[in-house]
DNA sequence: TATAACATACCAGTTGGACGGTTTCGTCAA
DNA sequence: TTGACGAAACCGTCCAACTGGTATGTTATA
């Protein structure tokens, strides 16, 4: 037929924006609207392509998954950066990424969805966790008190939170909550 | 053709086997196992009788998320009834319900992915958020301390690290952690 | 011109769910 | 006590739409 256009060949921005729009389906509609017919079809991208980029629906999931485990690295190192204090460093870091969330422009927000796909395909816990024992191992030396463990896992919490979208708190309360959090990491 | 065995009418217990099933498969499998075929299947009810029960896929998750709901809040009523103190005493109930998570007995476990479903199926997180505002506004006089939210963030964390198996951490500086956390609802 | 980046067509299996049947059970008249 | 009867519980089948994936193109670009 061939009376389809042809699209100038951009493959990593292609490659990109596909995993952009299974994240935004994941976000919007659950995880069983994450189909490949509707990946390739709200991205503008015939199925074969989509295909062709990741070659079955597990590989489409886990380098989502990857991309977004990549991004949450990036936000904790530049958190990290800006923080002269080494002591509870990481665990700052990790606050501040979670807590960016909330703040993301629109379109890079699907990010958030990593617990969705983690929650939902078993296969992709692993990888959390071994991302987990990676840094708890690395950070050992500065951000092992319990206090820390606390402030981390509350900080998964509002993640948490900031994703469901409940916990409907005033700017001040939560300016007061991450005062007393990063006081912790202090300790 | 009747060649089937037609079982015992108990209405009750099929309706909750049905549910248990796909809590199972869902922990097990991930959300997108979760279909009737493999519902009925794995309960041994026909589909015809699963959707008796359920009439729709929708309603079935519906169910089950709130049949989890009612397990929470009766977790936490069982655990504030056993404490004397009224500071805070929600919030610690809601720590424990959170905690009793991973000691659950087997075949009960699964009732720990309402996170799961919840994160998964976008209709159900207003549901969450219902909830999770009826509490707030009931418990605003005792537990509405800065510290008492860190707590509860970090329960909903513990939750989410005991459900992904992340954070494997050795008994003592669990319980270190949770003295801890006791302790700030009591400040 | 070779290769990567796409598109189109097609397929076998699965999906949610509609439908009509059969069996059990509570109830109430006789 | 019985038995008729209607409703509820449950079964098995069928189907159109959709699923993930293959196979085979066509076009752009190095």
């Amino acid at each position: 037929m061939s009376t389809a256009h042809h699209r100038k060949k951009q493959p990593l921005f292609v490659r990109q924006q596909l995993l952009e729009v299974a994240a935004r389906l994941a976000s919007e509609k659950g995880m069983t609207a994450v189909t490949l017919d509707a990946v390739s079809g709200a991205s503008g991208v015939s199925k074969g392509g989509l295909l062709h980029h990741f070659p079955s629906k597990n590989m489409l999931l886990e380098a989502l998954f990857d991309s977004l485990l990549e991004r949450l690295d990036a936000a904790i190192e530049k958190a990290m950066r800006a923080d002269p204090l080494p002591h509870g460093r990481f665990t700052r870091g990790y606050l501040h990424a979670c807590l960016a969330l909330r703040d993301q422009p629109e379109g890079t927000k699907d990010w958030a969805q990593v617990t969705m796909v983690l929650l939902t395909e078993p296969q992709l816990r692993q990888r959390w966790h071994a991302w987990v024992r990676e840094r708890s191992e690395e950070y050992i030396g500065t951000d092992s008190s319990v206090d820390a463990a606390i402030v981390r896992l509350a900080a998964d919490g509002i993640w948490l939170a900031d994703l469901l979208g409940s916990h409907d708190m005033d700017e001040s309360a939560r300016q007061k909550l991450i005062n007393r959090l990063i006081e912790l990491t202090q300790l």
